[in-house]
DNA sequence: TGCCGTCTCACCCCTTGGTGTGATGTCGGC
DNA sequence: GCCGACATCACACCAAGGGGTGAGACGGCA
């Protein structure tokens, strides 16, 4: 049986004879192409199977975040490891959300590397150490749902305010819940005094910013 | 001179005591104390100094997560290391969220184990290769900023918009970019027919659908 | 030169929203 | 049975917001 198919995708001509030299001497890895900018990575793609990537991100004629965005597109079956030289936050992050498997930097060592490669190939995923710190920060700032952001509203005004969150109007939501539009006022009024809101404009705020209505909780 | 201070924190004695071999073997490290749960592992790092907790996430007697918020809060210098048995998504997340340096899973190799601490006693972090996956599944979800959705606007417009999203009035507006109301309201006339929005309301939704805003561009 | 986009402002109009006050009915607990 | 919390609704008042129209000033560009 072949190994994990591999192309090395980096405009320095030594650093993929190197890395070439480096993976196959891991015999679970064979080495099929390498190219030295993104759009030939693409063109490759689209032409061969391939299990992993693995690319610079920074390249001339097509960088490697562009690149990446187009191979998971066309071959989303094909992992993309990023191999640079520094751990630039938003790079990491770009380079992410286009759909990257993994993330090291060129520090890593041979083991490591070729490690990293079987372990995307086998669908999980791999991180530098220091990329890793940069992520977890990430994470850390994903909003937490504090409930303590809707205390001391009743059932009632907890639904309500829901609506309230997601642009209704007043009409709407006595319409909705089939309550008479003063009834409706009397709730808000309620709402907006107990938690010392000035607006249904500030409400909405208030919801966003304790993550009381998650992004893609799309009003229509 | 020392090596990196460790304490072990599992229910399972027989796992603390291979730790404790694992660990002792790499000449970096030092394993100062093992204890069996949370609340005890809150009480050695109030009384010593340590450089990496290694720490189980299900424990009777205070839970790792819970452990791992109070040790941060109380040493920050001190990193945590969760080590479990699987990587339930969930689990991951909150204790991130909690504060851990990072996330491995038990079948970790002991060389990739004592490399884990040394990273996370120098400030970096570690994933392991599934962990990894689920963190970055959820970097994805993380909205990005499409600055497309204000497209169309003239940079007074924007700037305006910007105030909208944070919930300011026309009367604050007018004052805070000394302009009289009229000019204000013509502005925010403007901005809702060009992004088609019915309300001041559905601008601030908007700005927060499209990461204009972040969570803490607190109003005031 | 004239045109166009932008920013500025002034009216006027009507709808919506926020506030004050008060009333009714229901339910559960003491 | 009484009281308090909750949900429901009414009426009135005023402020704020949204919409229409028009218009002057400025700057860039053909």
């Amino acid at each position: 049986m072949t190994g994990i198919r591999v192309m090395l995708v980096d405009d320095q001509e030594l650093l993929r004879a190197s890395l070439r030299t480096v993976l196959s001497a891991d015999e679970r890895i064979e080495v099929t192409h390498d190219v030295a900018n993104g759009g030939d990575a693409v063109e490759v793609v689209r032409r061969h199977r391939l299990d992993v990537v693995l690319m610079d991100i920074r390249m001339p004629r097509m960088d490697g975040v562009a690149a990446t965005a187009e191979i998971v597109r066309i071959a989303p079956a094909t992992r993309v490891l990023m191999l640079t030289t520094f751990d630039d936050d938003e790079l990491v992050v770009a380079a992410i959300r286009a759909g990257a498997s993994g993330y090291l930097t060129k520090d890593v060592r041979p083991a490591a590397l070729a490690q990293a490669v079987c372990d995307v190939a086998s669908g999980t995923s791999a991180l530098a150490p220091g990329v890793a710190a940069t992520i977890l920060d990430l994470v850390r700032q994903v909003p937490v749902r504090r409930t303590a952001a809707l205390d001391g509203l009743t059932p009632r005004e907890v639904e309500i305010f829901g609506l309230l969150a997601r642009g209704r109007s007043n009409g709407e939501i006595c319409a909705e819940l089939v309550l008479s539009e003063n009834t409706v006022k009397s709730h808000v009024r309620a709402i907006l005094q107990k938690l010392d809101l000035r607006d249904r404009v500030h409400a909405v705020i208030h919801a966003y910013e304790n993550g009381l209505v998650g992004r893609n909780d799309l009003p229509d």
